[in-house]
DNA sequence: TTGAAAGCGCTAACAT
DNA sequence: ATGTTAGCGCTTTCAA
């Protein structure tokens, strides 16, 4: 391995005058500076990252934890999040929960082992709280990617997930759907409880009274509950359309539909939050709430980084990026019978 | 922060007994063992890793380097590499090149700085020659990933990219297409090469000559050869069937073919390598060759960390996985006018 | 403008 | 069974 000594010995300088090129930091005559560049060019030394953040306190690295690499949303998501770390110098390590708070908590060990500067963060859940404290009495930086958790203040970047589920109601209300069921997330995350929020709103906003029995909870991560749904298909008012909170479930809930002999959206409407992007763009076919995925990302980085150069208030931020409602085919006006 | 210092004065021992604790080495007393014990405990102690990277001379880091973080092949090989890596105590690092050689030479720079323990690497074509000699330069083991590099020899773990175009062609030849083209990635990338060959020699099988004007050689990222397709479709003799070298470019190639007025596979047939997962799972269409993406990373992982840890013989291995004929109803016979 | 000394947090090698 | 010393590769004082 090349070391800082073996630059400096060959240019007859010090390791501190190596540094002090390597880092435009600073006086050095041109003379000593281009001499050094050229011993390093030569030898093709590269700079132990290690060493470095082992003395500066810090790594110049970030984590992004999500819950589930599957999901399109995420994959774009991570996308936007690498790019905006790397121009801005820094690196990503990432992690993928997969909405399990014991992998969760493995991760956020590695991130305190690894000394990341920061951490961008969509939390499993309300019991990630340990998870955030840890990180907190570590002085470590982090912004909440769309879930919260109560008892924790810090950054977030977010969409309007209530908004977002009003919007959704009131389309398939337009359409004339009066029984709207809702496929949700866990309630332990704040995105499904936001979701279930706007579409009760949105049913009362439209002088429908919200059935409980109307409303199936299970993870955002895929939709398994058969069961549940079975029930919900079953009920002698059978629902007209299905609001699935996110598009893993919304997947879930069309293939047991169809499955089960039901025409989507012939038989059965289905909405859902989030878009499928590239099978989207290969079949316009889901109508969904589209949220910024990239966006997501990048912002979040960017904030993130604000927040660890000093570039932000001490407030804790919070940023709110618009969805937009895609209308394609997977909604339509109920039967008549 | 925390250092091995504060918990050997609290637990009255030494830094060294400390460390044998933590990592368990040496002997030591079940009852210092203990007493340290509790205090790491209590103090939520975790070690820091740069510094025991910096004596160790080992990181415990991996990267995953991939061109495309879009194609879902690439996302769920991504998790698989995470979960083999997470399995045997390693933390992945990835990064995407996007198929251009500059991000890869920005990574593999990074890669060097962060002195990783090895790489999982899926250049972007032929170009990369330099990259991968830096690594060997500085005795960094890798992987190749699916594709390999004329003048380097390493390990490598890929798929039959020969033979399953050879069946894809005879696939379609079965179904009675004669007139089948081929819309390539680019020739600097070994698969895209290899993937030709099956094209060629699955022709010649069935006694047809193959037509290099049949062939658009563009990028496996995305199709945007627009004036490319629109020549091999005006021809005289319209090509009934295309044979998509992964499955962007089939998707670009759909879409493109609808935008034209042709249906799928009414009009013309199309069939590709590589999966759409969840595009697949929700509406099966295409036809592909899927190859086992997941096992891809995994394996890649087990084979890279194998090859760390001196597991492995001297000699570069290579790993073959199989892929499979999935038979969907994006291709059927051809028309008939 | 340049360099010497010290130390970041840890562990290998060698005492005791 | 436990502790001492030295050093991994770098940068921050501070002195020359």
């Amino acid at each position: 391995m090349i070391t800082i000594y073996d630059i400096a010995k060959k240019a007859n300088v010090s390791a501190m005058t190596v540094s002090k090129v390597i880092n435009r930091t600073g006086r050095i005559s041109t003379a000593t500076r281009e001499r050094v560049q050229q011993v390093i060019d030569e030898l093709g030394y590269i700079p132990n990252s290690n060493a470095r953040s082992l003395v500066l306190q810090r790594t110049h690295m970030l984590s992004l934890l999500i819950t589930d690499i599957t999901n399109p949303f995420y994959t774009t998501l991570a996308r936007g999040a690498e790019d905006a770390a790397h121009l801005r110098g820094y690196r990503v390590l990432f992690g993928n929960s997969d909405e399990d708070y014991r992998k969760e908590k493995e991760y956020v060990e590695a991130i305190l082992s690894t000394r990341v500067d920061g951490v961008l963060f969509a939390p499993a859940g309300d019991r990630s709280l340990p998870h955030l404290q840890q990180l907190q009495a570590r002085n470590i930086p982090f912004v909440f990617l769309d879930r919260t958790v109560p008892g924790i203040t810090s950054d977030v970047i977010a969409g309007d997930s209530r908004e977002g589920a009003i919007e959704l109601i009131r389309y398939l209300i337009e359409l004339g759907h009066e029984h709207i069921a809702l496929v949700n997330g866990s309630s332990e995350v704040s995105t499904a409880r936001l979701r279930e929020d706007g579409y009760i709103e949105g049913l009362k906003e439209a002088g429908i009274t919200p059935d409980p029995s109307l409303i199936l909870r299970t993870s955002y991560r895929d939709f398994s509950d058969d069961e549940g749904l079975e029930r919900l298909l079953s009920r002698s008012q059978q629902p007209t359309a299905i609001f699935a909170a996110n598009n893993m479930l919304a997947i879930g809930v069309i293939r047991l539909l169809r499955k089960r002999g039901l025409r989507v959206p012939e038989d059965i409407s289905v909405v859902c939050f989030d878009d499928l992007d590239l099978a989207s763009a290969f079949d316009p076919f889901l109508t969904v709430i589209a949220q910024p995925a990239y966006e997501f990302g990048y912002q979040g980085m960017q904030m993130l980084i604000d927040r660890i150069e000093g570039k932000l208030s001490p407030a804790a931020e919070t940023m709110i990026l618009p969805s937009k409602l895609r209308i394609r085919t997977s909604a339509s006006v109920p039967p008549t019978n």
